[in-house]
DNA sequence: CTGAAAGCGCTAACAT
DNA sequence: ATGTTAGCGCTTTCAG
């Protein structure tokens, strides 16, 4: 201390030393373990509080082979979905003295492999991963640990141990009955970011499929190489609209792209639905805010987050157990 | 195995048994050190393989006294700041191969406290946390860490090491200049979620402030009790329009708010901003994309999360450094 | 109710 | 280039 040197972080050891008692006992009285006497707890906790003493969870883990980590990898956070998937996992967590870990993948595989190493590193008490299509290795390392392992999103698959998401596939051939049952004859669809999030791609060729065998082909998909955003989308539907003026309806990959279109329709003068009818995926709030209301698909986003930590906790992630929460079509007005 | 007990996870001597060599020598290939043979590499790599070993980072982390860990301290989820801050923190994190483990605090400060006390358990290389207004007890605590202190989006006070923010009283300031020089002399303030985030208390108190200065005082400030949302920017605007219709602009405590407000206005037929004007805070994307493009006041999230991030690893963070990355007034075209 | 001893899995320091 | 030893800070087990 003297030479300059900051202090070091005090210890048990530091702590015993300081309260006259023995290591296990401040371990006892930091863990709130039973039988302690209001003496010891009492000289405990001056020494403690005089010391700045912070338990060493690592050491702590070491012994115990247990932590209260949980590891969360997920794609992204530039919209909204995943920060509220995030949010209802940390509501779950933060109510069992556990903490989330988190790592981003940007939607690329080989980035995830890499978080996932570096999470499991840290023995959380167990895992949530972002769709059920990870590579082989990935998943070759996740059934090595001991842990449970939830999958969000997607439903239509097979889990590691637990899913709990929705039914993309049937999501877009329920969009693209909506359309036809609405009487749009010449449907066109939108995604971006080259459809890195493979939900995207997943619905865009159930969309597509449907409308083939319902006898009205897709008119064109134009999908930006641009992230999704308002911008791109209103981007993209200018183009689309100025190069196939025939197409009546858009589906969108999202809600912030089919927004963005709605803004250009709003600011071009063009009717929704009377010259062009959107639908929209997820439900934001935006959308559903909006003066002409967004047709779009809701989806449990935060419901997911919860459901997924919940199933994690209850240790009920080993069963096989798929929760498909399902979503609800929200017509809107701009059908 | 035999007797349906789960494999437990290998440990570093599982895989030099196997390998035939020593711990430490797996050890060193584990963590890519130099001068290991290609034979030995080899030995354990495969070794390792067979075993699907993980490094076990916790007895690594103890004995190193170092982890790969960053705290982040944030209040919320739920609108589209933190979110992205998180963004930018992560960003420069997976660069470096740190890993972000994450507190949410609701806004409360004695869940902070908590929070805090978790986080630091674990023994992270540095912490970030929002605000400069942290409790008595819990700056405490940090102090008596020997890590770096990144404290996020306030400039205008003392940072316990580094802040990285925006000056949040002079940006309101400026607010209320804006409307002044526009000729709005009845203006009026929404806020949501009873103010808990302090940064809007003290932006509604210099922009009433600084009204009142000018001789244009407040016309009336309602503060929802609801969280901020769309839903409730539309609704306060409606009440207040209704009981003050002399309001002939409204500064809103966030963009989210403030779009509801438009969005109502566009559904009454209200007209923006020959009727009443409107100006955000934040910049968010679906404002500046809206048919009327909100006037706002622009705030770097993404860029607040890098820097904050940055200064944490370069370790300059000690050094009582404030950095102020400033706004940008963007006028838009509800004004 | 309190304490002493042992060791979790790994790696720095020191051999060889 | 590889191995041996010791110990990080805590908590489980076993004694008292």
């Amino acid at each position: 201390m003297q030479n300059g040197k900051l202090p070091e972080r005090a210890t048990l050891r530091d702590v015993a030393r300081l309260a006259g008692v023995s290591e296990i006992s401040v371990s006892r009285v930091m863990r709130r373990a039973p039988h302690i006497s209001d003496a010891l707890r009492e000289k405990v906790v001056v020494a403690a509080n005089t010391l700045g003493y912070t338990p060493n969870r690592v050491a702590g883990a070491l012994k115990t082979a247990t932590s209260n980590l949980v590891a969360v990898v997920l794609p992204s956070m530039s919209n909204e979905v995943f920060p509220e998937v995030l949010d209802g996992i940390e509501s779950v967590l933060s109510g069992h003295g556990l903490c989330p870990v988190l790592g981003i993948t940007q939607y690329d595989s080989g980035r995830e492999l890499e978080v996932v190493r570096e999470l499991l590193s840290w023995s959380p008490v167990g895992i949530i991963l972002t769709g059920l299509d990870q590579d082989a290795a990935i998943r070759r390392i996740l059934l090595h640990q001991n842990i449970p392992i939830v999958q969000i999103m997607d439903v239509e698959g097979t889990p590691l141990h637990a899913a709990v998401g929705i039914a993309h596939g049937q999501a877009a051939r329920d969009a693209a009955e909506l359309l036809i049952e609405r009487g749009y004859r010449k449907p066109a669809y939108i995604g971006a970011w080259a459809e890195r999030p493979s939900r995207s791609r997943i619905r865009r060729q159930a969309f597509e499929a449907r409308l083939a065998e319902r006898g009205h082909p897709l008119v064109t998909a134009q999908i930006s190489a641009k992230k999704s955003s308002v911008q791109t989308g209103a981007e993209v539907t200018q183009a689309l609209l100025a190069t196939h003026p025939a197409v009546d309806a858009i589906f969108y990959a999202n809600d912030d792209l089919a927004i963005g279109g709605m803004f250009h329709c709003m600011k071009s003068g063009l009717a929704i639905p009377g010259d062009v009818g959107l639908l929209g995926f997820n439900g934001i709030s935006f959308g559903q805010a909006a003066p002409i209301q967004l047709a779009t698909i809701q989806t449990p986003r935060f419901e997911m987050g919860k459901r997924a930590a919940s199933l994690l906790i209850e240790k009920n992630a080993a069963k096989g157990l798929i929760v498909d929460l399902g979503y609800r079509i929200s017509v809107g007005s701009s059908l």
